[in-house]
DNA sequence: AAGCGAAATGGTAGCGCTACCAAAATACCC
DNA sequence: GGGTATTTTGGTAGCGCTACCATTTCGCTT
C-alpha cells in the first residue's frame, strides 16, 4: 500500500499523549504514569529518582507521592538500556558445592544488596572455556562490573575484559598480573605457613595432601609453599597424596587411609583444605588413631567444624565472608567513582594453632 | 530553534543506514552489523539465534559466520526490554549463611544454566517484609520467573505476584495455598517421622530442640508433627528447648549441654537440624557422654557430615539439590511452555537410621 | 501454467528509560 | 535593575532488540 513512499516521509498522527496502552505494552506502571500524574516530565520522575538532590523538593515530593499512589516499581531493564548499566554483579566462581566460594559469595552478596545491586550467579566447573563463555554471556546483560575467580582465565576473555572498560575484581588469590582489581589471599604464604608451623613443632616426615589439584591450581600453590619451606628445613618433599575427586570428608578420610598404609613412618599431613582435613580427623576417631600423638593433622580454611572436632583442627583460616565484603566494597568504591587506595587488597590469614597439631 | 513546530512533524533525513557509532552508542557490535555482514534484515538475525528452525539453513549459515566473525554478543537487556523477558530467574532465600538453601540454590543454578538462564540472587534474612521489597525490585529485572522460599509472604507481595503472570515456585515446603508452582518437602511429616523412630526405638523422654524458631517457622511444623506423634504414643512433650540464634555446631554444643543439666533424665534429643545435631554429637564427644547409650540423637537434613562423625547421626535426609533441580524443571517445562503434569511436587525424605539412636 | 497455502524474509514501530542539550526559573552580583 | 552564573526543568532522540504484520518466495496441487 503506503509502500510507494519511500521511508517514513510522513507526518507522525497525533502525536499528542493519551493512547497509552497500545501493541504489546502490558498494563504496567511506567515513567510516564507517574509524570502525568505529578504532573512534570518523564525525564524528571527519572531524575527524582536516581538523583533526588537534582531535583527542587517541591516536585520531588510530589513526585514520590505519585509513586507510591501508583505503586510504581522502575523498568531496570529499560533503564539499563538506556544508561547502557544494570545494577547488576554477575560473581563467577568454579563451584558452588565449595563452602568457600559460598561464603565468599555471601559476603559479596550481603554487601552489594545493601546498595542496591543484585548478584548474578555463574558457576564454571573449573572449566576456563566455560569461563569465558560465560564471561561473554553475562557481559551481555551489561552488569555495572564482574567478579571473577583466580587470576588464570582464557586469553580472548581477558582480552575483552580488558576493552571492557568496567570495573572488574578477581578474587581468592593474590598476585601482580590481575585485570583490574584483586582481593584475595597469598596461596603461597599460606601453604608456606602451615609447612612452617609443623616443621617447628618437630615433625620431619610430611606430607602434603590434596584432591582435585589438577584443576584447582591455587591449591598447588600451597603445595609450592609447602615445598620450600621443607627443602629449606633440609627435609625431604616427594611425598605428595592426590585423587582426582573433589574435596570431601569422605575423600580425606581415604587419603587419611592411603597415606597411612603406604607410609606408616608419616609424622604429619598437611592437607590442602579442611574439607580433607576434617575427614581425616574424623576416620582417626573412628579407627582410634590418636591425633597428633601418633600423626598430626593440618588444613587449611579455617572452617567452623574445625573448632567443634576432637581433636580441634588446626588450620590456617582465612577471612573467606570478609573477602567478598572487601571485594564488594571494593567494587562499589569504583562503581560510584571514588578511587579506591589499592587495586589489590591481601586479605591475610591466620595460623590457627589447636589439638591436632 | 526548531522550536516553532509543535512536534516531530518533519521528515526523518537521510534514514538511510551508514552513521551508525553515533550520539552514546558504545561501539559494541550489534545485530545490525551482523545483519549488514551476512546481507539480511536484522530481524532475520534476531531469529537465527532464537528460533533457528524457522530460518533457512543457507542464510542461518551465513549469519552464523557473520557472528562468529564479528565476535557478536547479544544485547540480553535490549532483547529483555523488547521481549519483556530476561533470560533471568531470581531465586530469594532468606539467608546465604545456610547449608540448606545453598544446595537447593546449586541444584537451581546448575539447571537452570544448562538452559541458558541465570541466577539472580536474593536473601532476605528471614524477614517479610525485606522479601515483599526485594520482590518488587527483582521484578523490575522482568525475570522469566521467580523462585521463592516457603509459602508465608507479605500480602501485599503475594499479590502483585499473582497479578504478575510469569512462572513462580516457592520451594523448601509444601501445603496447598501456593502462588503458582510448588516443589518441597512435608515439614510435618518429616518432623513426625524422626519422633516416630525415636518412640518406636523405645525412648519415652524424648526433647525437641532448635534455634531462631520464631522465624523459621518451617522448624515449628516439624516440631508440631513431633508433638502429634508424642501425643498418641502418650508420651508427655512439653520439653522444647529453643534459643534466639542461627543454627549453628556451637548452638548445637549449648543446647546439648542445657538440655542435659536441666533434665538430666532426657533419653533423646530430637534437633531442628544436622547442624545442631553434629554439634551435639561433637559435644558428646568431647566430654565422653556416650551415644546412644546415654543418650540419642536425631536430625533433619542429611548433611554430609553426619555420616563420617562417630556415632555416625540418625537423621531425616531431604534431598536438597534435588529438590533445586526439580525447581529448576519444573521452571523450565513452564518458560518453554510445556503444561507440566502437576504443579505441586513432594520432593519426599526419607529416614537414615545410623548410629546414633 | 495457474492457483494456493505455507514458509521465509523484511519493514515498522515501539519496549521504558536516560543522555544530551536547550530552555526556563531562580539566585546572585555590582 | 539589568545582566550573568547557576540551578531546575523539559524536549528529543535513541539504547539494541523483538512483536506484529506485510510481503515475498517457494513448493505443491490440479
Amino acid at each position: 500500500m503506503a509502500k510507494t513512499t519511500p521511508g517514513r516521509a510522513m507526518v507522525k498522527q497525533n502525536s499528542g499523549a493519551r493512547e497509552r496502552r497500545r501493541h504489546r505494552g502490558s498494563d504496567r506502571v511506567t515513567i510516564q504514569d507517574v509524570a502525568l500524574l505529578a504532573g512534570v516530565a518523564p525525564i524528571t520522575v527519572s531524575r527524582a529518582l536516581n538523583t533526588p538532590e537534582r531535583v527542587s523538593s517541591k516536585l520531588r515530593e510530589r513526585i514520590e507521592q505519585a509513586v507510591s499512589t501508583l505503586g510504581y516499581v522502575p523498568n531496570l531493564v529499560a533503564g539499563g538500556l538506556a544508561s547502557a548499566k544494570m545494577r547488576m554483579i554477575p560473581v563467577v566462581v568454579p563451584s558452588l558445592s565449595i563452602l568457600t566460594f559460598i561464603e565468599v559469595i555471601h559476603g559479596i552478596q550481603q554487601t552489594l544488596e545493601e546498595a542496591g545491586y543484585q548478584v548474578l550467579l555463574g558457576s564454571t566447573d573449573f572449566d576456563l572455556d566455560r569461563e569465558a563463555s560465560l564471561i561473554d554471556s553475562v557481559l551481555g546483560y551489561s552488569p555495572s562490573g564482574v567478579i571473577l575467580t583466580g587470576l588464570r582465565h582464557h586469553e580472548g576473555a581477558v582480552r575483552r575484559l580488558k576493552a571492557w572498560g568496567h570495573p572488574i575484581i578477581e578474587i581468592m588469590e593474590l598476585g601482580d598480573e590481575f585485570i583490574d582489581m584483586n582481593v584475595g589471599v597469598d596461596n603461597h604464604a599460606v601453604g608456606a605457613c602451615m609447612a612452617q608451623h609443623l616443621v617447628s613443632q618437630g615433625f620431619r616426615r610430611i606430607a602434603y595432601l590434596g584432591t582435585g589439584m589438577s584443576r584447582d591450581y591455587r591449591a598447588m600453590q600451597r603445595f609450592e609453599g609447602h615445598r620450600q619451606v621443607l627443602e629449606q628445613a633440609g627435609l625431604e618433599c616427594e611425598v605428595l597424596f592426590r585423587r582426582e575427586e573433589p574435596s570431601s570428608y569422605q575423600a580425606g578420610r581415604r587419603l587419611f587411609l592411603e597415606a597411612l598404609e603406604s607410609r606408616p613412618d608419616l609424622e604429619a599431613l598437611h592437607f590442602a583444605n579442611d574439607n580433607l582435613a576434617a575427614g581425616a580427623v574424623m576416620e582417626a576417631n573412628r579407627r582410634g588413631i590418636r591425633v597428633p600423638e601418633e600423626i598430626a593433622i593440618g588444613g587449611y580454611l579455617g572452617l567452623s567444624l574445625g573448632e567443634h572436632l576432637t581433636p580441634s583442627l588446626t588450620t590456617v583460616t582465612v577471612p573467606r565472608f570478609e573477602m567478598g565484603v572487601e571485594a564488594a566494597k571494593l567494587m562499589l568504591a569504583r562503581l560510584e567513582g571514588r578511587t579506591p587506595p589499592s587495586a589489590k587488597v591481601d586479605i591475610g590469614y591466620e595460623l590457627t594453632v589447636r589439638e591436632s597439631t
